[in-house]
DNA sequence: CGTATTTGACCGGCGC
DNA sequence: GCGCCGGTCAAATACG
């Protein structure tokens, strides 16, 4: 009898966390849906800042002299490059038997150049974003020196519209298991590719490990973390492991993780 | 025929 | 000034 209303209590204890786990969720997604939206609306705000800035320029220059407007354009331009000039590195696997150098991140590219470098016998091809008229993103990629199945993809600059990868994930390999990691812009060999620790490789240092993306959206977004945490005492970790690690060492954060969790509950 | 890609020429920065 | 190198331009070409 005493058993029979035990078992009924924690079922009704287990549906209850059950829902508030959904809720839990729910909530997550929206808050995820809110940053996006806010982080695309800060670029598009900064891309026309910095249209304004270029036209002010020309509007100065065609006060003071009476040189031609595309000198002017040119010149601001160069003047006032990208509001946030950012680049990252990404690497992802490639077929070494396919030469094509095109990597799937969700955005529409034209390419504009290619170029045999003196480091790497693979070309390099150059593109340039070419999904909203404004967008000044450029990307070069280019076959890793060390490892032919890899392609090196470095971006540079920041989008002002959003990509169409949230639509159709499944269609871009750099949100699936094709993205190998991101490097730090100042990396110049693929030792510094990002992986979970955890994840150890006899085969070969490049093999590609399983990259959890979290980012909201293109691959931009990834710069601005570069998988470097943050803690609350301004503490850097270059892994979520340690990042980890650290956090339940705090006990304030325990503390308040299961104050947040009790209060969930209840 | 319009659009994307290719590829040689050109440009600017840098070191000598 | 010269040569090297990476990045970009633009005419030619390919493609749907």
């Amino acid at each position: 009898m005493e058993a029979h209303i035990t078992s009924s209590n924690e079922k009704a204890v287990e549906t209850d966390l059950q829902a508030n786990l959904q809720s839990l969720r729910k909530e997550n997604e929206t808050l995820r849906f809110m940053l996006g939206v806010m982080n695309r609306k800060c670029n598009i705000l900064q891309a026309r800042l910095q249209e304004r800035k270029a036209e002010q320029f020309m509007n100065i220059n065609l006060t003071q002299s009476g040189s031609n407007n595309e000198t002017n354009y040119k010149k601001a331009r160069t003047e006032f490059p990208a509001p946030i000039n950012r680049t990252s590195r990404i690497l992802v696997r490639a077929d070494s038997q396919d030469n094509s150098l095109i990597v799937k991140d969700g955005y529409q590219w034209r390419k504009y150049g290619q170029k045999v470098t003196k480091d790497n016998p693979s070309p390099r091809a150059y593109f340039r974003c070419s999904m909203a008229p404004g967008c000044q993103v450029k990307k070069k990629v280019q076959r890793c020196v060390e490892d032919k199945n890899v392609l090196v993809a470095i971006y540079d600059g920041e989008h002002n519209h959003d990509s169409n990868a949230n639509s159709d994930i499944g269609e871009y390999s750099l949100f699936s298991s094709d993205r190998i990691g991101v490097a730090t812009p100042s990396s110049n060999s693929m030792h510094n590719i990002i992986s979970p620790p955890h994840i150890t490789n006899h085969d070969s240092p490049f093999r590609p490990a399983i990259a959890l993306d979290l980012s909201l959206s293109g691959p931009n977004k990834e710069n601005q973390r570069n998988y470097v945490e943050k803690d609350h005492h301004n503490n850097y970790y270059y892994n979520i492991e340690e990042c980890v690690a650290s956090l339940t060492r705090d006990p304030n954060f325990t503390a308040s993780l299961a104050a947040a969790v009790a209060r969930s509950m209840y």
